[in-house]
DNA sequence: CATGAATGAGAGTTCATTCAT
DNA sequence: TATGAATGAACTCTCATTCAT
């Protein structure tokens, strides 16, 4: 599978030559420091950790970023933006409430396998400054309301049963946010098979009565795959 | 609520006296360990916070603990020994499947509200030594299994829909470890609400057929609280 | 052997009953700190180590000794102690210089392969505070004196071969001291197979012709052993 | 003597600038500990003590060591490695046993006054890890077994009179070994003095019948000085 | 007396960050 | 621009010594 090889692929490439755009080499650091910190956490990853990694020295790193923590919070911003990426998307399209919850199940635990949406939810918000909190919880905060407002319409459009939004919300949030926290690339389970069996196990619980209906709820794409 | 603002009552008044139960001790410093792990993380929290918030000196914790380690192995032991407890009970107990994984849910739930139970999926595993590691994934490994086991169990008797267990027991253990996340004692939900409303959401998407059968599902007990 | 047997007999049978000579106390402690201090050094033993091996507590140790450097200086006393004890015996004796020396070299073996007398010339002065250190300093020196005036009475009465005392004393004390680094009571060689041949060897450089007239130099004890 | 002088020098010149040669700054770093190990031994000696003497701070010193052990074993390898130069090239040398011992014990003791070789005798070996004290332990019985091997060589050649050489090596090389501990550069004895009277005496020890003979046996070199 | 408890002082080590080249 | 060098602050852990029972 070359995509994956291709993934795999050391990002101190981007360091290989001196002429190279300096935005390519910031993402590399970024993508470095998101692997680092899934895998031995924020803090315990040093600056000179990253450096490593990338074949460079730690003081380079401090042209790209100023402190330690805007590495993070760049790594949560990009994460971030995967999601909100989708969302919106989601919230445009048509459908009815439970079809937009199982959309949203779809396309959010698929960016819970990717590094940096992982690290939104796997990362530890107490390494922030105060600031960079705030910023991080509100976007949290929005994922989670857009979630709830799905619900409820699915409840008053007749596609979901009645029930209590937040419990349902942090239910379903629940689910799928674990699993950035057991999901391995080199697993058994694909990102894809991991996205669709949860959308449609999870919509289950929502649905109004034939469960039936229900299969048509996960999204097209993956059941492809 | 007296029992809540006792509860709340600082730990430090067990090292009052010189002379005092030394194992009430010691229990008063995991506490206090285990309310500051959960604040800040272990890896923030210093021997000098948790000392101080004791009215102790860094150096008498040595009484105690022979390492930093052992007081978070000691936390991580605390809460899969409430988990344990709970879950031998159900498994011993009669009923469905289905029955069994309400059950689990809710007591489950119960222990993620409670700062032992929370440390247990929410401080980060690298902080162990690798010897402790194996001890506690060991464990998380054993509740897994359960888990799956009660599903399988409902699956041949009939109240659970046929899925796929282990898809199945990843959400439903995803949706209750998340609340270790969110849960906070002063917020508005109470342990004993969040334990049965997850219960009855989470085994709703399994249940065959009549979802009104799975009312019974959720134990009587937390209903009269 | 019967001896031995008892000398190996841990020291903290003398804190077996509450009523005991407190002299005899005393002794085991110093007893057993001069075990360890020769085992792992003055610094790396700890008076918990002291008092472990003696079954006690680490407070009572404070009965007997005001600080931890008293016990060291009261190990090197023991020592110079017994140095003391035989030196004068030579010196008062009737014999030629070399056969002075002989008796010095022997007997001075001798105590380099007791613990006591180890500690003497095996830790490390700079242990001990100011004052302390003086006292053994000029014990030291009393010692070298010693062997420097039996070097020279040798040269005087002609049984020792003219030569620089000052050298001939340091290189034959070295030779000695240094047993206490080497010197292992279960070793292959006997306190006083090493302390005859040592008597043997150091004299026969020193001795005025003849070396066949060194034989009658050493001892007659210990060559029956 | 400008030389003394010179090597009296304090070895933070070598950290005056920033740019400099790391490797001068590594044994800057190295002579100055090893001062400091024998003046107060290296359990006494805080890295602050030798960051202090070197103008630099603690921290600094993590450049050039990972770890305080490290400069211990350092100045262990920088001294048998003095040693061992010498060793090999008087086991090469033509010369009677007797001839070799005495070439031995030279260059030996002279290596007893320089730092790094005082170092090898002087300080504890317990401060050393299980694994650096193997191959510290290994080079020192090596040492012994060469100067063991010399005697007999001595005894089969006749030049030196039939003995046990295992005694006879203990006492030569206590005496020489010894000489680390009372030696000092500001002292009334060079160390060349030392050096020449040594092999002297304690050959003399050795020698077959005419101690005549002997005379020869000190290296020609010493004598000059 | 004897002891469990507690502490102050200090050590080695790590690391984000800055400086100087 | 990029880097080797350096540092200050912080943290874990140890231990001789003292207190209180």
């Amino acid at each position: 599978m070359p995509k994956s090889a291709l993934a795999q692929q050391p990002h101190w490439k981007a360091f290989a030559s001196r002429r190279r755009d300096p935005t390519t080499k910031r993402e590399a650091v970024l993508k470095t420091a998101a692997e680092l910190f899934l895998e031995k956490s924020y803090g315990r990853t040093s600056l000179d950790d990253i450096a490593e990694r990338l074949n460079i020295t730690k003081p380079a790193l401090y042209h790209y970023f100023h402190k330690k923590e805007e590495i993070l919070l760049e790594c949560y911003r990009w994460g971030t933006g995967l999601i909100e990426e989708s969302l919106t998307e989601i919230a445009g399209s048509a459908g009815t409430g439970l079809e937009k919850v199982a959309a949203f199940v779809y396309s959010y635990a698929n960016v819970m396998t990717v590094n940096f949406g992982r690290c939104v939810m796997r990362l530890d918000e107490g390494d922030l400054s105060t600031q960079a909190l705030e910023e991080v919880r509100t976007y949290k905060r929005k994922i989670d309301r857009r979630l709830r407002s799905f619900i409820q319409e699915g409840i008053r459009d007749g596609s979901i049963a009645p029930c209590d939004p937040k419990i349902a919300a942090f239910s379903i949030a629940g689910a799928v946010n674990w699993i950035c926290m057991w999901y391995e690339p080199a697993g058994p389970l694909t990102a894809e098979e991991i996205a669709s069996q949860f959308a449609r196990t999870l919509t289950q619980g929502l649905a109004r009565r034939k469960p039936d209906s229900l299969r048509r709820a996960a999204p097209a794409g993956p059941s492809a795959d």
